[in-house]
RNA sequence: GCCCGAAUGGCGGAAUGGCAGACGCGACGGACUUAAAAUCCGUUUGUGGAAACACAGUGUCGGUUCGACCCCGACUUCGGGCACCA
């Protein structure tokens, strides 16, 4: 078959007749079908857009055959990093490099004959777009949601800027290879943790994978435990969070994490050299490095003390890197008997180990003892089971007034201020009168100016843009600045699913009604590696803006389906310095697209992904063209009635059989399966071999079974078979149950769980039969046990 | 380090706790052909065996079960994420 002049011809005849166009009409009947927008990072559509795009529509023709009305809207996520540090290397502006590459993407993405409807096309770097971006942080701030706080950032003091993460190499620059300290700046945060126990909660409702579920639930990482409430000797307190408040009689030091505010306050002058050393060094380690169980704990020792609330015993106040500022109360109470990182420090610094628990059994275990137990060397808590002390002893420290009950989120607020030029400009004033203004909303978008010198130079590539940074003060009309920082794309891609369906709206967003009746999206797919930060940001922004009255949803994402990454020949991860990058032109240019997204959705399992091999590709090709030929054959079999009535049964019977599993397959992503069956039922009908009507009409489910995959073949095929209409519009076909209904069956026999041959057998004989015709083929009589699963299984133990 | 996954023939992969290896690639054999290609048909987990059949077998070790690729525990290796890549 000449598949690229196939697919010219239906290309040419869809968008002639916008079959892929979204009837608003019918949206009471419609499905959603979203995957996640792409990033336009180098010129061309790699093979994980194939895979993504492709196969998800696979999936959205599925559904249009199956009589719903696809919403399927594609766009780019256009701002962000990338294309800044491009510019920065090449000269060439953000703006015009990301243009190219959408335009060079969506001529590919036509190309790829995937059912969008270009209509409601967004690019988030488009001012049309960005202008709802900044209204939406401008809602979320007069809610409350949005406020300015110190966060540390890094900071390469060679490059003189902000660098991101991503940037940092064994904690230096990739740049320039400096050290890259963290720097304490004022940020924008979003208050995400108001909603941490929503956020919780609501996965469990939905349709996502297991494991996100997890990820998700972890990140948020709901803890109980309680405050304690630590006085200190020299006046002042602080609290600490903890889950062991039944170790507390066990606390012999407290640490501060080196960001702690209190740190600088109560350090005794003997100690300050050493711990405003400990401080500098401690700015110079990742997180992940700080945390690590492995590394060698670090601390310094305040020369204060603190008092343990429970028993009044004075304990020091040491500083370490291991505590975060970031989670709990950025302090903790160590107990070195119980705590391993506690345990580590205490024998490192000679500090006191007191055992205070011990096994339920009375043991007495190795320290550090972590498991639960009960009290021991604990005064009124002795003899009480863990779970039982942590409650007892956290009540007493609430009677004392020095602690209490306390559930505590791993999760932080959301920082969204960067330090960048390419993003949407944040829509604040800092007025030296008013404090900060936000702009108002009938004066957005905020545009990003195009002149800006965007090189690192110590401040947001804006904040020297003299032009954009002065404006008036919306409040007293005086001289003020603009916020000189950009959004975090996240923002960007937070809501973009509620614009696709009002992308032409220029009056608000989206249109409240409207969205209620296109959203939740049905389906959302994209890749595992935004389990927690986009799609934890998109169900945040959703229901914060659920709770403003703007949409009458909970969840963003119904049912979530992460596709697989697809790895080079050799079995890693695609990359430049590999040399191992597979372009998917170089085969769509030869077999076309129909070919390649078939062969993409039977090389791999959708979710798991694997390594490329190419050999694949020629194999659906041959595929195909055993397709045409059967097909051929059967085409000149209409109205001729078969010769052979029981091998008419077989075909029909593999014909139902593909009909159950192919729509079922597709709709659980399980794309080889479904191959695997249309594969059968083409082997079948080559088997079968009688130009007949049962032929004639095989080929017709086989082409309607097959139509989601390979849409132009299947549709050159329709128009062959003289139907009328497009296949893509025939209703998909259905399984006749009472064709799949056997007489007999092959059940497998077991002796003692070891296969011994099969019987055939009623799918629904009685047990007795089944008795009978497995002690037949073993030859024995006596039995122990009989298991018998109609139609599945018998095992006998004899 | 922490969180989350994954591991099945020569290869990609398939299997509601019930015949492991569907479907395909590759390989091998056959038919057609002067020949080749293409096509059609067949064989293909390993070991032993002419065969019937027997034994072994889903990363490693252990457990639960009449029965485990599947459930539980420990481990090994690989992959994703760890809050400024998106």
């Amino acid at each position: 078959m000449d598949y690229l002049a196939i697919e010219r011809k239906w290309k040419k005849k869809w968008e002639e007749e916008r079959l892929d166009s979204f009837d608003t009409k019918r949206a009471d009947e419609k499905k959603y079908v979203l995957e996640m927008f792409s990033y336009p990072s180098g010129a061309n559509l790699h093979l994980g857009h194939w895979y993504n795009f492709g196969l998800t529509d696979v999936y959205a023709r599925l559904l249009r055959m199956q009589g719903f009305e696809v919403f399927h809207p594609m766009g780019f996520d256009a701002f962000g990093l990338p294309a800044e540090n491009y510019a920065i290397k090449t000269g060439i502006h953000p703006k015009d490099s990301t243009e190219k590459n959408i335009a060079t993407m969506e001529r590919q993405l036509k190309d790829m004959g995937a059912s969008f409807d270009w209509d409601y096309e967004i690019k988030t770097c488009d001012p049309a777009y960005y202008k709802w971006t900044q209204w939406l942080f401008l809602q979320l701030y007069k809610h409350g949601l949005a406020e300015e706080k110190l966060a540390p950032v890094n900071w390469c003091p060679s490059c003189n800027t902000v660098i991101a993460n991503e940037q940092v190499v064994d904690g230096c620059c990739e740049r320039c290879g400096a050290v890259v300290e963290r720097r304490e700046m004022r940020q924008w945060f979003l208050k995400i943790t108001n909603y941490a126990e929503e956020l919780l909660s609501g996965l469990d409702k939905l349709d996502w994978p297991e494991k996100t579920k997890t990820m998700q639930r972890n990140w948020i990482g709901k803890s109980y435990g309680g405050t304690v409430t630590f006085d200190l000797e020299k006046g002042g307190s602080f609290d600490v969070f903890t889950t062991r408040a039944d170790t507390l009689f066990g606390c012999s030091y407290v640490v501060l994490a080196p960001e702690h505010p209190l740190v600088a306050k109560i350090v005794t002058p003997d100690c300050r050299k050493a711990v405003e050393e400990y401080k500098a060094q401690a700015t110079r380690r990742s997180e992940i490095d700080r945390t690590s169980a492995v590394k060698e704990k670090t601390g310094v020792f305040t020369g204060a003390y603190a008092v343990n609330p429970i028993n009044g015993r004075k304990v020091p106040v040491w500083v370490a890197d291991y505590v975060l500022a970031t989670y709990g109360t950025g302090a903790v109470m160590a107990v070195p008997a119980h705590d391993a990182r506690d345990y580590e420090f205490a024998t490192k610094f000679g500090l006191p180990i007191e055992r205070v628990v011990e096994s339920a059994d009375g043991s007495a275990d190795e320290l550090p003892f972590v498991q639960y137990g009960r009290c021991v060397n604990s005064g009124f808590a002795d003899g009480m089971a863990t779970e039982d002390a942590k409650h007892a002893i956290l009540a007493r420290l609430a009677g004392l007034g020095k602690g209490g009950e306390k559930i505590t989120y791993r999760l932080r607020d959301w920082s969204v201020s960067r330090q960048r030029y390419w993003g949407a400009p944040i829509p604040m004033i800092h007025c030296p009168h008013c404090g900060v203004v936000p702009v108002p909303e009938e004066d957005l978008p905020v545009r990003l100016p195009y002149d800006v010198d965007f090189r690192p130079k110590g401040t947001s590539p804006l904040g020297a843009n003299e032009e954009y940074m002065n404006c008036k003060c919306p409040k007293c009309g005086g001289d003020a600045r603009r916020d000189p920082d950009t959004l975090d794309t996240f923002v960007c891609s937070s809501w973009y699913y509620l614009r696709y369906p009002n992308a032409k709206n220029d009056k608000a967003a989206f249109d409240t009604e409207w969205t209620d009746k296109l959203l939740p999206v049905d389906v959302y797919v994209g890749g595992a590696e935004h389990a927690c930060m986009h799609l934890l940001y998109s169900r945040f922004v959703t229901k914060a803006l659920r709770d403003m009255g703007y949409l009458h949803f909970d969840e963003p994402f119904l049912r979530l389906v992460h596709q697989g990454v697809i790895l080079g020949p050799d079995g890693k991860r695609m990359s430049k310095t590999r040399g191992n990058i597979i372009n998917p032109d170089d085969y769509v240019s030869v077999y076309g697209s129909d070919v390649f997204r078939m062969y993409l959705c039977f090389a791999f399992s959708y979710t798991e992904g694997g390594p490329f091999q190419s050999d694949g590709i020629p194999a659906i090709a041959k595929y195909l063209d055993r397709v045409e030929r059967i097909c051929g054959k059967a085409f000149g079999g209409r109205g001729k009635p078969p010769a052979d009535k029981a091998k008419a049964a077989e075909l029909e019977y593999a014909v139902n059989y593909a009909a159950k599993c192919c729509g079922a397959d597709i709709s659980a992503f399980s794309f080889n399966t479904a191959v695997a069956r249309l594969m059968e039922l083409t082997n079948a009908m080559y088997k079968y071999d009688d130009a007949d009507e049962v032929l004639h009409s095989a080929a017709l489910t086989l082409i309607k079974l097959m139509a989601p995959v390979t849409p132009h073949i299947c549709e050159e095929l329709w128009e062959r078979a003289g139907e009328k209409g497009s296949v893509l519009r025939a209703p998909y076909p259905v399984a006749d149950e009472g064709k799949l209904v056997r007489s007999l069956v092959e059940v497998p026999v077991q002796l003692l769980g070891r296969l011994k041959g099969t019987v055939t057998i009623a799918p629904d004989a009685s047990e007795d039969e089944a008795r009978a015709a497995a002690l037949a083929l073993l030859g024995i009589s006596d039995v122990k046990k009989f298991i018998y699963k109609p139609g599945r299984i018998i095992n006998v133990i004899a």
